[in-house]
DNA sequence: ACGTCGATTAGCT
DNA sequence: GCTAATCGACGTG
């Protein structure tokens, strides 16, 4: 069983949509199910949807509905949405008025046999091949599948502030020799010259991320001898 | 390693 | 009617 750390606080969440999507990385967000399962993993990947200008923004242009709401509601709060007709993916609204960050990966620290067992039941083809740890929670839909974010959960979770008792975050002051890659963000089909803005934030040689972008890593790493 | 494709549903992104 | 901030399966190299 690992320690708890301390619950982040809205104002530790105070912070306009880019350097909140920084600050994620490296907590720990937490997750209490029936029979006290608690779930845990780190945040290695998030991307940010900044509104108004932002064409991928579900909130582009001051575009608010009913479904994009929780990107106005105060710092910490949680938007869920479906995806593709069968997915979902969990979002935490920042300091800025219809922005949000995206958690698009996680690695997995506690409750992995809890999470391999909502993964291979999502999963329709009797496949016995099993699924390795680091790769539970490496998108941000199978985060959400990983950590049982579903259909019938989603009303318990989307709008509600992270100091609900099912789902919040922690610290981890240990956890903090990082080094951090910005990428242009996945699977954008639209906002054009905003797909090569750097939005996305993840974790270097984490197993995890979804997505690396050697492009980025390499440029990284030309900028460490500066 | 990488590209293509079909699945599936709510909101109008 | 059409689209979508994805995933897993399958094909190719």
């Amino acid at each position: 069983m690992s320690i708890n750390y301390r619950r982040l606080l809205k104002e530790d969440l105070d912070k306009p949509c880019q350097d909140l999507a920084l600050y994620l990385l490296g907590k720990v967000l937490v997750r209490k199910l029936d029979h006290n399962t608690i779930l845990k993993g780190r945040i290695v990947e998030t991307e940010c949807y900044l509104g108004g200008e932002d064409k991928a923004s579900h909130s582009f242009n001051g575009r608010r509905t009913e479904a994009n709401e929780p990107m106005y509601m105060p710092i910490g709060t949680c938007y869920v949405y479906m995806t593709y007709g069968m997915y979902y993916c969990f979002n935490i609204s920042s300091k800025e008025p219809g922005a949000a960050v995206l958690l698009r990966a996680l690695e997995p620290l506690e409750g992995m046999e809890v999470m391999e067992k909502f993964r291979v039941q999502k999963t329709k083809s009797n496949n016995t091949k099993s699924l390795k740890i680091a790769k539970l929670c490496d998108g941000p839909s199978k985060l959400c599948i990983a950590f049982d974010i579903k259909k019938e959960n989603v009303n318990k979770i989307n709008l509600t502030d992270l100091k609900n008792d099912s789902l919040w975050l922690e610290d981890d002051p240990f956890y903090d020799d990082f080094k951090v890659i910005h990428s242009a963000r996945i699977g954008i089909n639209r906002a054009e010259e905003w797909n090569t803005k750097p939005l996305r934030f993840y974790i270097l040689n984490n197993e995890s991320v979804s997505k690396r972008n050697k492009t980025a890593e390499r440029q990284f790493e030309e900028n460490q001898f500066d």
